[in-house]
RNA sequence: GGCCACGUGGCGGAGUGGUUACGUAGCGGACUGCAAAUCCGCGUACCCGAGUUCGAUUCUCGGCGUGGCCUCCA
């Protein structure tokens, strides 16, 4: 099956053919760690979850090598560490703050049924191979030190701007902030900058004195060489990276190697907006994705429904999050799951018309329309939905349980009680005492039991949803 | 101001130069003692204007609207 993805170099969408096959590398700009993730970080993990279950699927699961930074270097980390520990030293309330963030940014987006990356590197675990790669620009012209800090002389790659298509000089007519002193062009940007004696600071590169840290993008272009190498596959954020992040590592990682390109193929998932606006502090519409996995207008809404709700709309284009798209996805999650409640994903496949959707630039809508096209096998259902991470395992631990005869005390008991109403009630109906017959569905029902009379003439029941 | 994306039925949303998915909501029906679940049927949409064409929702140009980037940001 051929994969075709669009690519925002070209922007086109092209035939997928990876630098070496047995080697599939992807990288993924991550979260920056000082809060919980909101809603709109969440659409580039779930998007390029599915786009590594599908690299996975077609390569092979061993072949596929998905990288997902974290950034635990920033000025809003270091501010938000003062803010929360005050009395302690900067760089362990910094600790504190980091790690806490990365726990919950993890138990979110497992809960969102992503896989994790393969590697998950962190930017202050990477600082020699920024300061690597930092040296090597300065030494062969395309930066340079100035006031103590390091710049990218933009000026100094013809092709600076491709990405973003856009050209030095309609950026510099456009820029709209004061230019600092020590730089050249005002479109260069710093590489390292000086740390003042309170801030985190590493060895400063080329000769610099004074302790520094480094600038916002070289983390990204240090780290997907370390793990990747100099050239790669995949890279993807959302479109609100490709300028300035993701046109600034192209310029660090090409002028350091030398090469044409950084990675072949970049991907930007499209913006999100919440009830129609702009999601933003002030509008006070930010939507955490822990508010919406706990308590978010009035309910919780299980990580499936949200993974589905997300995936309703093809990742290139804008999304409204909003209520009713919820609603309507924990609907359809409860049609999926009434069709699996029997289904051994074991026994089922996983339906080629999900894959060729999804192999023609991650067209997730029209993967899902084939999820759930009537007259599916229930088994392929359960083995899709599961392929797709919109299941879990344990969802289909009763059925298999059941099948192999394993039940626990309590549903042995339960069954027990269950089936004894369901006689009662049987035995009602057959004397036609219908007021008798729906008290015992009422105090099942009451139970969380539901009862379905079957075309047949059998009786069934299973707890409700 | 510069660059860019998007605009499809009540809602979500795919797709296509001609025959107009699918889901959800709604309505009607089958099945039921009544329910639940399931199944069947119905609705007939493509921002506006001009152009190309035998024919455009689909291509081109212009307009309007929404959003993004140019400054930290998924």
């Amino acid at each position: 099956m051929e994969l075709r993805l669009f690519n925002t170099l070209t922007k086109e969408k092209e035939p997928f053919a990876p630098l070496d096959p047995a080697r599939v590398r992807m990288y993924v700009c991550g979260p920056t760690v000082y809060d919980f993730a909101h809603i709109g970080n969440a659409r580039p993990v779930i998007v390029f979850d599915v786009l590594y279950r599908l690299l996975r699927h077609l390569y092979g699961e061993g072949k596929v090598k998905y990288v997902r930074n974290i950034t635990d270097v920033d000025d809003k980390i270091n501010a938000r560490a003062a803010e929360e520990y005050p009395k302690l030293p900067l760089n362990e309330a910094i600790r504190l703050v980091t790690e806490k963030t990365e726990k919950q940014f993890h138990e979110d987006v497992d809960a969102l049924g992503c896989l994790r990356p393969d590697v998950e590197p962190r930017a202050t675990e990477h600082i020699g191979e920024m300061r690597d790669l930092i040296e090597r620009l300065v030494k062969s012209g395309f930066a340079y030190v100035e006031q103590e800090h390091v710049l990218f002389e933009v000026g100094k790659m013809s092709d600076y701007g491709k990405l973003a298509r856009r050209s030095l000089d309609e950026m510099e007519a456009g820029a709209r902030v004061e230019v600092a002193p020590y730089k050249r062009n005002p479109m260069d940007f710093v590489l390292w900058k000086p740390s003042k004696p309170n801030e985190p600071g590493w060895p400063s590169p080329s000769g610099i004195k004074t302790p520094g840290r480094p600038g916002w993008h070289i983390e990204c272009s240090a780290m997907s060489w370390k793990h990747l190498g100099e050239t790669f596959d995949i890279h993807g954020g959302g479109i609100d990276l490709v300028f300035p992040h993701h046109e600034n590592e192209i310029a660090q990682s090409r002028c350091s190697f030398h090469t044409p390109i950084m990675a072949k193929t970049w991907m930007h998932n499209g913006f999100l907006q919440v009830e129609g606006e702009k999601m933003s502090k002030s509008l006070g519409n930010f939507v955490t994705i822990r508010e919406l996995l706990t308590d978010w207008k009035g309910r919780g809404w299980p990580g499936s429904v949200v993974r589905l709700a997300m995936l309703k709309t093809h990742y290139r284009q804008p999304l409204d999050w909003t209520t009713d798209r919820l609603v309507e996805s924990d609907v359809q999650m409860g049609v999926l799951k009434n069709t699996v409640r029997i289904a051994n994903p074991d026994r089922g496949a996983i339906i080629p018309e999900v894959v060729a959707a999804l192999a023609d630039d991650l067209n997730s809508h029209l993967a899902l329309s084939a999820l759930m096209k009537r007259g599916n096998d229930s088994n392929d259902v359960a083995k899709t939905g599961l392929w797709l991470g919109l299941f879990k395992e344990e969802d289909f631990k009763i059925g298999r349980d059941h099948a192999a005869g394993i039940k626990t005390a309590v549903q042995e008991a339960l069954e027990k009680v269950a089936s004894d109403l369901v006689d009662a009630r049987n035995a009602a109906r057959a004397n036609k005492d219908w007021k008798e017959s729906d008290r015992i569905r009422d105090e099942l029902k009451a139970m969380g039991v539901v009862i379905k009379d079957n075309k047949d003439g059998t009786t069934t029941w299973e707890i409700a949803r």
